[in-house]
RNA sequence: GCCGGUGUGGUGGAAUUGGUAGACACGCAGGUCUCAAAAACCUGUGGCCGUAAGGUCAUGUCGGUUCGAGUCCGACCAUCGGCACCA
């Protein structure tokens, strides 16, 4: 099936062209500067913010996934009185723009900048209120200065460093990725498998704000999922640090120690032996001279294992005995030291206690060189396999008998007293890598000079300019190292010769800050003026791709924190509410992909539909966090209803004589309230289907008052603001000439007349022994013993209960009554 | 393995948070209009029995709590997402 070539169904309508009416309101709202946000206002502000897309080339479906529902809230927020920002930009900085170059020959920058031609076009079609004024572009001189500003704040504060670490690195791009960009061992971007690498690189020590960040996730108003996911991400573990004393072959006990961590401390006494990991220091000193080729043998292995298949699904965990011994000083017992690269640098000290009756690697670890196995807790069979879990200690000196739980607070305290070690809290978090060697992103700003060293280039001299001239293939090193005139330099503070950093940084920087510019995007002196901070931030609805959760909203609520520290801000978290959209499958529940050729072009709906109707549509179509696959016949249903709004609005003479009745109003009010509601909570489906059910109710009426009509309008224009601007022109105003604050975008949302919204009667659910048997309008807030009498001489309900005693009578007040027989 | 989500008609999905299951749409069937078709409009549309009135079954499966369960509890199945040698 070839999805790319469906074929809309064309429903023609007398005179509603949505086309036409859109371009012609898009103009006229443009030239009005309708949506020009001021940044000084009476009103209270809301910051609506939409996740800056990336410059690829096209608006594709879950761009307008993301934009039109948002924009839906944002319209409803600007009703509702607020000063509502909601802007754009671009995040154009990247590796694609690299690819694109090299495999069609065009610049990056070029390529980029025609991007955004064609997107910006593509945005306008949308119909949101965006202030283009405030466009943010991440790759133009006078955004990324920033950026580099932002590096240099960080480095200033110690945030910013310089070191050798094992990195991960991807052979197809090239460049090192930070541990958030590596999934499942795999490059983010082209899946390649990752290898590890010791390379000098710019790291920022996001680490300083593991506690923070993780307390501080509980004050956030974000979908539960992505709280946990930051949480495991951060992976706080509250342990112990405990050092055994080392054992040499002479038998001496040396004054050396070799620390670990565990959260275990209640197995402590299990410990049979020790691992380490084949990066630890001490490895030199631990290996005796009998253990020395089979050590070293093992360390090649391990080596070349970690590069070619660090990945590999199933790890048998293997390891070398070092020859030396630590003393188990709980136990007392003599352990063996073992190298075993399950063993992690990275993590802890780089060093673990083998508890193989209580651990699952300890266990297969100790079965396969033959350690021995101690039962310290009760609860299952450690010959056949660990147990886990907790339970009461045994072979544990004067803690047995005590519980885990118990037994963790006693040898830990007992732990610290004797000097043996100390409470530790370690965390998964690593700081993150931020350097690239690539061509297309911020210039790190720093010189290296023979004389000072590594000294950063002074705020007056930035931005440090990407040079348009350069190889940009990829090379294992960053393009720019080859570019003389970028890489030779004078030294800032001596004058001496010097060379810049030529590698750049992460896209990912440039996203953690940018919603602090939107509110002065264009000011040259400063990155933010504080004081318009104040007004605007923090973001109050974020809504974005839920692939974000660790990546850009970790690094976000980082530099927020880091930049607070430094006295710029005056808030803990940049975002107070975010919501994730769903994501839109192909119509053959497939990811969308143009091999596939299930690829839904939002441009080919907006001029088959119209922009209105793509946008209700998507807000129609489901759940807003859920997402699913396109069905290309759903959305015909909204353009219907649109053109029947149309020809019912338009077309009909409207009784300027409130002929409603009392009914009618109730229904109005009601729509109105579940609406506000809905919209409130993003529940825009739920939201388009109530003012469906109240257009349905009226819409084979002869009449319609001038308030129905105003409040159908006032409802949609959230949804459909051009066909609502239209027919609020020509039908409320009947005005030829447009003013500003007559559009009715400029109108408030429509107060809900509370009164109307209480009933007279209700439909009561009449049940006899928990089943339906029939309805009973009563009136509102009836008695249970009026509503007794009343049901009891139902015929149906006579008929279930005839020759029966009632037992129980439940009632519900305006809800339901239920007969009990048994 | 660990953490989390989801499961409702032919389809997308509603359901006042424990109280009429299937709102609103799509699709389908029948009709109106038309020379005809499309569009539009009207009617019907969960299954089973029944001409009908009505009855009965039904929210992944099995059990439980309750006057009453899509909603709460337990077990299981299916499915999607995240993390994964973190000591």
């Amino acid at each position: 099936m070839q999805f790319g070539a469906i074929r809309y169904k064309i429903i023609t309508m007398k005179n509603y062209h949505p086309q036409k009416i859109e371009k012609k309101w898009q103009k006229i709202w443009e030239e009005s500067k309708l949506y020009e946000t001021p940044n000084i206002s009476d009103k209270p502000k809301y910051y609506c913010l939409v996740m800056f897309p990336y410059s690829s080339g096209d608006l594709h479906i879950g761009h307008w996934y993301n934009f039109a529902p948002t924009d839906v809230f944002a319209r409803f927020k600007r009703m509702s009185g607020f000063n509502v920002m909601e802007p754009i930009g671009f995040d154009s900085f990247g590796l694609p723009a690299e690819g694109a170059a090299i495999k069609r020959g065009v610049h990056p920058a070029d390529w980029t900048e025609s991007n955004i031609a064609n997107m910006e076009k593509q945005l306008r079609t949308i119909g949101a209120i965006y202030d283009w004024r405030r466009e943010i572009i991440a790759s133009r001189p006078d955004y990324y200065k920033w950026t580099q500003w932002m590096f240099l704040q960080l480095y200033k504060a110690g945030l910013a460093y310089k070191a050798k670490v094992p990195a991960n690195w991807c052979p197809d791009c090239q460049t090192v990725l930070a541990n958030e960009q590596v999934i499942e061992g795999r490059c983010w971007r082209c899946e390649s498998l990752v290898v590890q690498r010791e390379i000098a690189q710019w790291l920022f020590k996001i680490t300083r704000y593991a506690d923070e960040l993780l307390e501080d996730v509980e004050k956030l108003d974000w979908p539960e999922k992505t709280k946990i996911m930051q949480r495991n991400w951060i992976g706080r573990s509250e342990g112990v640090e405990i050092a055994f004393p080392v054992i040499y072959t002479n038998g001496e006990k040396s004054k050396e120690v070799l620390t670990f961590f565990t959260t275990r401390p209640d197995t402590v006494f299990g410990a049979t032996f020790m691992a380490i990991s084949p990066e630890h220091p001490m490895l030199k000193k631990l290996v005796t001279p009998e253990s020395k080729r089979s050590v070293s043998e093992y360390i090649e292995k391990v080596k070349k294992k970690s590069e070619l298949e660090r990945v590999a699904l199933e790890k048998e965990k293997t390891g070398v005995f070092t020859g030396s011994y630590c003393e188990n000083v709980l136990s007392g017992a003599k352990i063996p030291v073992y190298v075993a690269d399950y063993v992690l640098m990275s993590y802890g000290s780089g060093a673990v206690m083998g508890v193989p009756g209580h651990d699952q690697r300890d266990w297969d670890f100790a079965r396969k060189y033959n350690l021995d196995i101690v039962e310290v807790i009760r609860g299952g069979d450690v010959t056949k396999g660990p147990y886990v879990e907790g339970g009461p200690l045994v072979n544990s000196r004067e803690f047995s008998g005590l519980s885990s739980y118990e037994a963790k607070k006693k040898i830990t305290d007992y732990i610290e007293k004797q000097g043996l070690g100390q409470r530790k809290v370690n965390y998964h978090l690593r700081d993150w890598v931020v350097s690239r060697q690539r061509y297309w992103g911020a210039p790190i700003p720093v010189v290296y000079c023979e004389k000072c060293g590594t000294v950063p280039v002074p705020e007056k001299d930035l931005p440090v300019l990407l040079p348009y001239d350069v190889d940009f293939t990829p090379k294992g090193r960053s393009p720019l190292a080859v570019n003389k005139a970028f890489v030779n330099v004078k030294c800032p503070s001596c004058q001496g010769s010097a060379r810049r950093e030529t590698d750049t940084m992460d896209t990912f920087v440039c996203s953690s800050w940018y919603y602090l510019r939107y509110p002065n995007s264009d000011l040259e002196s400063k990155p933010f003026d504080t004081d318009t901070l104040k007004y605007w931030l923090p973001v109050d609805m974020y809504v974005g791709g839920a692939e974000h959760t660790v990546l850009h909203l970790l690094y976000s609520r980082f530099f927020t924190k880091a930049l607070r520290d430094l006295g710029y801000l005056e808030f803990d978290e940049p975002f107070s509410a975010l919501r994730h959209q769903g994501i839109i499958l192909g119509p053959d529940g497939q990811k969308m992909s143009k091999s596939k050729g299930n690829v839904i072009n939002p441009d080919e709906l907006v001029s088959t539909y119209g922009a209105d109707t793509v946008r209700a549509y998507l807000c129609f179509m489901g759940p807003y966090d859920q997402g699913g696959p396109w069905n290309p016949r759903g959305i015909e249903g909204i353009y219907r209803f649109l053109n029947r709004v149309w020809a019912r609005v338009y077309q009909t003479n409207i009784s300027v004589a409130n002929n409603t009745t009392l009914e009618d109003k109730r229904l109005m009010a009601k729509t109105l309230q579940k609406v506000t509601d809905d919209i409130s909570n993003l529940k825009f489906n739920t939201a388009v289907a109530a003012i469906m059910t109240w257009f349905n109710t009226f819409s084979s009426r002869k009449e319609l008052s001038l308030e129905e009509i105003k409040v159908l309008l006032l409802l949609l224009a959230p949804f459909a603001p051009h066909l609502t601007e239209e027919l609020w022109q020509s039908v409320v105003e009947g005005s030829n000439k447009f003013e500003a604050e007559r559009s009715i975008h400029n109108q408030s949302w429509y107060k809900i007349d509370k009164s109307y919204l209480t009933e007279e009667y209700v439909w009561l659910v009449v049940e006899v022994d928990g089943k339906v048997r029939d309805r009973l309008k009563v009136p509102y807030g009836a008695s249970e013993e009026k509503v007794k009498t009343m049901a009891e001489e139902l015929p149906k309900v006579r008929k279930f209960i005839e020759g029966k005693s009632v037992e129980k009578v439940v009632f519900r007040s305006n809800r339901l009554i239920n007969f009990v027989t048994h």
